[in-house]
DNA sequence: AGGGGTATAGGGGTTTCCCCGATATTCAGT
DNA sequence: ACTGAATATCGGGGAAACCCCTATACCCCT
């Protein structure tokens, strides 16, 4: 079944990272044909993803922007500063500077968008694994460059809020109580309360469907979900 | 290379709709492997959509419901008119009952999240496939009922919901506490948590946050405010 | 060394959430 | 006119969430 001709060195080991089960199950049979590549785990959201790094020690983190809990960019950032051997792939819809600007600087290595042709992925993922950096070709590396030079990585409003805060109120925002939220940080359900709390402070909300509201309107969370 | 054991019925014919490459090609892999089905096109917009349909006579077309140009559900609209005999199976993003149900009335046989297992897909294909319907497993499928019978052409949904039900809605999503809304409706704090419950059960939506992001789908409140 | 900001957590009282059942009204169908 | 479904109104009760307080540990900074 396996093609894998030249298999004296041992295959990369890739991290999939995507809300949405076809996409991965697509992504996964697509990057099972490719030798010297091996999957090693897949999940569906930003703290499963860190333990799964953890766990697995992938080469390179296939990793989607828009994830329930913790979304891609603050995982890229979690990945980059304790897991620095572990090279990020950024896939996004967006292929707006600010955005890449803000994934490069969150630690991404790649920048690859879901409307790319295959070969660019097989491309990027060897220059990942090469050391090199990569930006999709339909990306304009200079106008990047700019945003990146300008400091512009503060574009959210949200930026008041701790990286922690932003975290919990995602969360609440998408629905989840706190007794699974503690559950999912390893944090007890009072620790929970004590950053809504704070963060109900930081933003003078002072209620739930107040901080969901804030939340769509910086773009934490999406109303069509 | 291809199993496909029994041969004898020539294979089904699917069309690939959906606006990123990658994702095409990762659901094209997943296609291939499927013994008895045969890819017979792909594209990224509606109107190439549209000649693809009558150029190679698909049985199936999965279309995904964000497409520039023209959308997913006004393909399937154009589809289900002008060739009947194409089943039409939408894949989104997006559970909402009334994303569902805008789907089904725009012509589609069959409606699937991109958050589905694969074994899904493979359902969904061969219900379609022998002229059944097919929900995903995670829609509710009474709740789509009702959004249907009710005027559901009309883009502002929320009119599956009594008035009563719907200023209850409104105020929650405004983020007046029970008590609030109760004391300037008139009414027992316990006839409001009904009213919400009933609305919960309506929706199909079982938490608050998860009630104000409806509400703002819906144009009922503004995020902005 | 101290101070401010952050993350963690418990105590305890209030409120909301969410299950159960109950009653009255209205409106549609037969 | 009667039946039945849908709507609107309430209550009990327990689990959970909310929200006040305090308190520790850590880190960074001056």
């Amino acid at each position: 079944m396996q093609k894998h001709q030249y298999s004296s060195e041992k295959p990369r080991q890739i991290l999939l990272v995507d809300d949405h089960r076809l996409l991965r199950a697509g992504m996964r049979a697509l990057l099972d044909d490719m030798p010297g590549i091996a999957v090693v785990g897949e999940c569906g959201d930003g703290l499963e993803a860190l333990a799964l790094v953890r766990r697995k020690r992938p080469d390179v983190v296939l990793l989607d922007v828009s994830l329930p809990g913790m979304n891609g960019l603050e995982v890229a950032a979690h990945l980059s500063q304790h897991h620095p051997d572990v090279r990020i792939l950024i896939l996004s819809m967006h292929s707006g500077p600010e955005y890449v600007a803000r994934a490069l600087n969150a630690g991404a290595q790649g920048y690859l968008l879901k409307d790319s042709a295959f070969d660019e992925l097989a491309e990027a993922l060897h220059a990942l694994f090469a050391g090199r950096d990569y930006l999709c070709a339909a990306i304009d590396g200079e106008v990047v460059e700019r945003f990146l030079s300008a400091g512009t990585d503060s574009i959210s409003a949200a930026e008041v809020l701790t990286p922690r805060q932003r975290q919990i109120l995602q969360l609440i925002a998408e629905g989840r109580g706190p007794r699974e939220i503690a559950s999912g940080l390893n944090v007890s359900v009072k620790t929970v309360e004590a950053h809504r709390a704070q963060l109900m402070d930081r933003l003078g909300i002072y209620n739930v469907p107040g901080l969901v509201r804030f939340a769509i309107r910086v773009g934490l969370v999406n109303p069509e979900t």
